[in-house]
RNA sequence: GGUCGCAUAGCUCAGCUGGUUAGAGCGCCUGCCUCACAUGCAGGAGGUCCCUGGUUCGAGUCCAGGUGCGACCACCA
């Protein structure tokens, strides 16, 4: 069956990925004694859709996969999906708000009740979007976050955290979003500089005896004010600390303290203290025993204790007491001010610093191992600084505020006695207090952080002591973006050293962000979003992949550039033309299966022709750059060498050579068929990782010997082939054919001869050893640069009248006579000796300097040396041959 | 305010431990529908490697400073 002339993924790429679920190809066993190998994807929420972050970031997972599992590893890759806290809460509660009911309306078990029917209907979206990329994960080992399995996970680690004092409850201010009405952490709140107002305030003297002036960027706080600080050294103020300020608007009377907190030098040196209401006033009023009034509720609604400004809204209520103040003369100026307003990382409704009662884990015990254990080396990030943003966040992390005021994620296990006040922890609902009073369960959930935090063992069976879990953990390598090195690497770190012992991962590669072609940020505000799948659709999920692995250089930003994926689609059905011609010359034979190379013997490889042993050459050459390349995470080095090697090598050159073995039929046509067949064969091995489907596909093609096997499970080629020890000879000997082959072409086009024509040339060869290997290969340098008559000179001479050029130490003679006009070829000579000129002279520049010949190593001396003859004799043939030339002008004119 | 990253061809980018003629893709120019492929073939043009110093026999590559972008962290009202 011939294949089509234009490679259609459509067509191939859906009916693999299912015969690889069906014959169940990605499960890993642990009973598997080979090394092994595990991942844990980073679990993409529920309520999410395939973007290019994450087409990225398990492309790269399915690279390493499926190369590791081809070399003979049990691989693991656990898939999985987070539940996404306030993310899915959000989501269905606008379906409630579209229906015209809320949650409140609906309780909390129904609400519940109703998320979950929500993911069991819409989460698995992105789930089928990965499948579509192809990555190859272990679905039997699917997990949720809020599955019973790691739900147990979460309850034991917080009882296990609580009853080592790790975890505690306090009334505290934290990170409030007035419209999810929920706690925050430090993490979830996005800080952008925004356009506000300094407000300069005048605060009266309780005994009447002046005022003193106090800046504020938030004049509605002013009601929870329960003193002015200044600084101690302040002469301006030191006379007024202990005295009393009386607050406008609702006439609280409130000390004046000193505090070295203070910059004197901003606005009047003077800071009006809000513990309730900002942190830096919190902790000030903490050091000086000063009362917290709320004056905001949990929706940002001013509270009783505003007086008269109490039901406001708190935007509402700063600009009624700016007017108030403006008219009482309360308000000495205005001024603009850019401020780092925090937003909730959820809706970007502008976060509130409000006092509550919350849970809390306390986190320098459980960072300090998580520092170590990066220093000394048990885990290793890929680039290495990311290890300094990791450290800088960890040596100074504050303790994690773990509720959350939503009824969507891991409920808090904690249960709350009405009749005596007593607190009960517990992986398992308690039944009765002890005092016999009614038990009630806190009604928080966690932050969704708290569960992924687990991810790398919870997703093993943890705390259960399995198989899995003594097989694969620590994982080998975690794969995923910086942008949530503090989210999630850092708490996994810390979780894993807490629970298990041993870091979660041995190494992290941190990976960039995918950004649009002028390296914006994609946002569906900015309207720039490229959908991954509108990309596979067009080009091709294996392109896509390609192009994926291609941009992924270390330590930039991927610019997401059409053109190139375009390329890549390009690159696909290059190699599905390759592989057509292949299969062609199979045709109408025995159907002889193919032998993988690697099983070639050093004396078989001998045996081979010219262009069949230097194509395996290449061959090894390529495997193992790609090799090293995917050990140290260069996966863009792996692309372009497989990309070089395939098209640029195998089809421009190799597939070239082969023609001419066809025509020449008999054992040659055969031998050369074999070697054909096997290194196609070979190529779709190494390019399965990148682009699984049409490797595939092209591998099923093949006669092989087991017809049955799938390319998932095939051996990836050796970084070492057997034969290919000693193959510098042949990689000469078929480099200078190639360089000869050039050179023709080059004439020929820049002379404007015509491309059809056979052009008569001689050659005159300098070593005796390449002569007699050029004569040798002369059937290529016929056929390939379209040499008709071929004559042999001796060194140094040359051909009157001739365009020339100088390659390997042959040089090329095209006779012109009749073909062109002379000056052309004068022109093309004039350019050439120029190029060799200035080449000669940056060498000789070096070569003149004593201190180089001194110092630099010998054999960069002599490499200089051999350049400088070379230069030097090219130089002298091209300037010999121009003189002909110019002669022949002469004479013709 | 602190930390980090990046500046190489018209565009998007490679260039690992300092030593080939600084590369690729796209775009551009010339010529080809050559029996795997026009999603192709052959050839070509195009670069003060951001600036200034320094280290070195030798710097796109290492160091310092500068300029310009970008990112992250941060409780100065």
């Amino acid at each position: 069956m011939p294949l089509d002339k234009v490679y259609d993924p459509h067509r191939v790429e859906r009916r693999w990925y299912d015969e690889w679920l069906q014959r169940d190809l990605f499960r890993a066993d642990p009973d598997d004694p080979r090394p092994a190998f595990s991942m844990v994807i980073p679990p993409p929420n529920i309520t999410g859709s395939l973007h290019m972050g994450h087409a990225l970031n398990n492309t790269l997972q399915d690279v390493l996969c499926r190369w590791k599992r081809m070399s003979g590893c049990n691989a693991l890759w656990v898939p999985g999906t987070d539940h996404a806290g306030i993310a899915t809460q959000n989501v269905v509660e606008r379906q409630l708000q579209a229906e015209g009911t809320n949650r409140q309306a609906l309780g909390r078990e129904a609400f519940v009740d109703r998320v979950w029917r929500w993911r069991d209907s819409s989460g698995g979206t992105i789930i089928m979007q990965l499948k579509r990329l192809g990555v190859s994960c272990d679905w039997s080992r699917e997990r949720f976050t809020m599955d019973e399995g790691l739900s147990r996970a979460v309850r034991e680690v917080f009882v296990r955290l609580y009853e080592e004092g790790l975890i505690y409850r306090d009334r505290y201010l934290i990170n409030w979003c007035p419209r999810c009405r929920t706690a925050l952490s430090d993490l979830e709140v996005e800080h952008a500089d925004t356009d506000g107002h300094l407000y300069h305030l005048r605060y009266p003297l309780a005994d009447g005896s002046g005022a003193i002036e106090v800046a504020t960027t938030r004049p509605e706080t002013m009601l929870g004010d329960t003193a002015v600080a200044v600084h101690p050294e302040d002469a301006r103020y030191c006379g007024l600390v202990g005295k009393t300020v009386r607050l406008p608007a609702i006439g609280r009377e409130i000390p004046i303290v000193a505090d070295d907190y203070v910059d004197r030098e901003f606005g009047s040196g003077a800071v009006k203290i809000t513990p309730a209401h900002d942190f830096n006033d919190f902790a000030l009023g903490r050091r000086h025993g000063l009362p917290a009034i709320s004056v905001m509720d949990e929706g940002a609604v001013m509270t009783a204790e505003a007086g008269p400004y109490a039901g406001l809204d708190r935007y509402e209520a700063r600009k009624r007491l700016v007017a108030d103040f403006e008219r009482d003369g309360v308000l000495v100026r205005t001024e603009p001010h850019k401020l780092a307003l925090g937003r909730c990382y959820r809706c970007q409704t502008p976060v509130e610093p409000y006092l509550s009662l919350q849970w809390f884990v306390k986190i320098a015990p459980l960072a300090e191992p998580a520092i170590a254990a990066v220093r000394d080396g048990r885990t290793r990030f890929v680039p290495a600084h990311w290890e300094k943003t990791y450290f800088s966040w960890m040596e100074n992390i504050h303790d994690w505020c773990i509720s959350r005021q939503l009824w969507w994620g891991h409920r808090i296990p904690a249960w709350y006695c009405d009749a005596c006040s007593t607190t009960i922890v517990a992986r398992e609902e308690p039944t009765t207090c002890s005092c016999g009073g009614t038990l009630r369960q806190d009604p928080d959930v966690l932050d969704t952080w708290f569960s992924s935090g687990l991810w790398p063992f919870s997703t093993l069976g943890w705390p259960e002591d399995t198989a899995a879990l003594r097989r694969w953990y620590p994982t080998s390598v975690l794969v995923t973006g910086f942008d949530i090195i503090f989210f999630w690497v850092a708490r996994m770190m810390m979780m894993g050293l807490k629970f298990m012992g041993d870091v979660p991962f041995r190494e992290v590669y941190i990976h960039a962000l995918v950004r649009d072609q002028h390296g914006q940020k994609m946002s569906k505000s900015k309207g720039n979003v490229v959908d991954p799948l509108v990309v596979m659709d067009t080009y091709g999920t294996d392109a896509f992949r390609f192009a994926l692995v291609a941009f992924a250089a270390m330590g930039r930003d991927i610019k997401l550039a059409e053109d190139r994926i375009e390329g890549y689609r390009n690159f696909m059905n290059k190699i599905w033309n390759a592989a057509r011609f292949v299969l062609m010359q199979l045709e109408d034979r025995p159907a002889e299966p193919v032998r993988p190379v690697e099983e070639l013997t050093a004396q078989a490889y001998a045996g081979l022709g010219i262009a069949d042993q230097w194509i395996l050459a290449r061959l090894a050459d390529a495997g193992a750059a790609i090799d090293e390349a995917l050990a140290q995470y260069r996966f863009n080095d792996a692309a372009s060498r497989l990309y070089e090697f395939a098209w640029h090598e195998f089809c421009d050159w190799y597939i070239e050579m082969a023609k001419i073995a066809f025509a020449a039929g008999g054992d040659t046509a055969e031998a050369t068929r074999r070697t054909l067949v096997g290194v196609l064969e070979c190529l779709m091995r190494m390019l399965h990782p990148f682009a699984p489907f049409i490797s595939e596909e092209i591998w099923q093609a093949l006669p092989r010997a087991a017809r049955g096997a799938s390319i998932v499970t095939a051996p990836y080629p050796p970084a070492r082939m057997p034969w290919a020890e000693d193959t510098g000879m042949v990689e000469a000997r078929v480099g200078r054919v190639i360089g000869v082959v050039r050179a023709v072409r080059n004439i020929r086009a820049e002379m404007n001869l015509p491309p059809g024509r056979a052009l008569d040339a001689a050659l005159a060869v300098e070593d005796p050893a390449a002569r007699r290997d050029l004569e040798i290969d002369q059937p290529m340098l016929h056929t390939l640069a379209r040499i008709g008559g071929l004559r042999w000179l001796a060194p140094g001479e040359s051909v009157r009248g001739a365009a020339t050029a100088l390659v390997d130490g042959v040089q090329v003679f095209v006779p012109l006579a009749g073909l062109v006009d002379v000056d052309e070829e004068i022109r093309r000579l004039t350019k050439e000796i120029g190029k060799v000129a200035g080449e000669l002279a940056g060498v000789a520049r070096k070569l003149d300097n004593p201190s180089f010949r001194e110092r630099a190593p010998a054999e960069v001396v002599e490499e200089q040396e051999q350049k400088a003859a070379t230069f030097a004799s090219k130089k002298a043939a091209l300037e010999r041959s121009l003189r002909t030339l110019e002669e022949a002008r002469a004479a013709g004119a």
